[in-house]
DNA sequence: CGGTTGACTCGTACGACGTACGATGCGATG
DNA sequence: CATCGCATCGTACGTCGTACGAGTCAACCG
């Protein structure tokens, strides 16, 4: 991450007249067409190739925007988590709450993301979500020594909630043969209907609530 | 994961004499291979060609006893998630505290877990860990209809601080080069130290502690 | 004792992938 | 018209996962 050197230029504002046929190259538009490919066939269904068929050009075309295909991973995860909202309102609670939701949806929108997040660096994106949440808590006037913590014990209930959900769809095939496994073998989780639940989002807002209610007084 | 289907039998108990020289193929031995080579080199560096070499075999004897290199990786990654403790004491709590513990410091002693885990389905260690988790939880007097928030705020929660350390672990490299983007362009993190704080294991356990506190009356 | 069978090993080969390299086209500038 | 930087792309190479089928050897059976 940080200052990958392709030989790209800057972006340009865009202020070309953009003619009709085939649009020309652009990160942009390698990043966003990467996105739907991802979205479309997983991880494993991005291949270099595959990218420039469905942007009508050649392979090697793409090396010019791009490092390798790293890069185009990093540039992929970090466009899909960018935050469009805003904060700042009378209800601090409910700024965190929206973007903590949020972010937990984009995630979940493109799942591939949970898988790609562990072994990238943190971009841009990321660490403007994490500003944005030390900002607010510290603004709901949490206390400076508690601050870490605070911010940790969210960002990490939402980042592993997240995965977890990834984790179980991506398992359900799995589910129906595993079934008499977990009956037989997990006889407290069976119990509980803690792998059949699917109010996946009514748990993971109760858990945050939870957690918010301890971290600051309501 | 389930019942994959390679050709080997059922493992045998061991009742082969084990002669010298080069030790026969084995499934155990692949895993604990593999688990070296990819603590060795990370994900990308496990190769079936490599781990060939490393069991003085050749490439396509692994696959005898395995399905495919996706086969390999599970069986490295449920082979790391196992726990040896134990549960059951007195005191409920600190026998949670030290079962998340270890599992957070199995994932940590091998950083490739972490990246694995989100994309492959739910191994029976993982479940293990689960089913041991409800059972103390439930005998410690959490009331049923909790249980469930409960079990996964603080899966939640041990998941995400160990992926989140493994991230930083990660980007640990370009750390120097974005620390000015940082500094600049995010005064609230700067100001908290939350990017720099080394107290990684201080901070999951004060977390934890505070979860479990509101979980669940000491 | 010769023949058969099943467990296990491995050499060769193939197709797919990421990408290095150098040629090519093109608009702007002198 | 000549030059130069931007941008594109065809070809080729090395590496990967693994399909296929031949090989070895011990155990078993007639």
């Amino acid at each position: 991450m940080a200052a990958k050197s392709s030989k790209r230029s800057q972006r340009t504002g865009a202020s070309v007249p953009e003619p009709r046929g085939e649009p020309p190259l652009s990160l942009d538009r390698i990043v966003a067409t990467a996105v739907e490919l991802l979205d479309a066939e997983g991880l494993d269904g991005l291949k270099m190739r595959r990218l420039a068929d469905r942007l009508g050009s050649g392979v090697m075309s793409l090396y010019w925007h791009v490092d390798n295909k790293e890069d185009v991973f990093d540039l992929a995860l970090d466009s899909v988590l960018e935050y469009r909202g805003t904060i700042g309102s009378q209800d601090w609670r409910a700024d965190v709450l929206h973007m903590l939701e949020d972010w937990r949806a984009s995630m979940l929108r493109h799942p591939w993301s949970a898988s790609l997040l562990p072994r990238r660096a943190l971009g841009p994106n990321i660490l403007a979500r994490l500003e944005l949440l030390s900002k607010t808590l510290s603004g709901a006037g949490v206390a400076d020594a508690d601050l870490n913590v605070a911010i940790w014990s969210l960002w990490n209930y939402v980042m592993g909630a997240t995965i977890t959900r990834s984790s179980f769809d991506l398992s359900d095939a799995d589910r129906a043969s595993g079934q008499q496994r977990v009956e037989h073998h997990y006889p407290t989780i069976e119990r509980s209907g803690l792998l059949l639940d699917d109010d996946w989002d009514g748990v993971f807002r109760k858990g945050l609530d939870f957690l918010l209610d301890g971290l600051a007084p309501r």
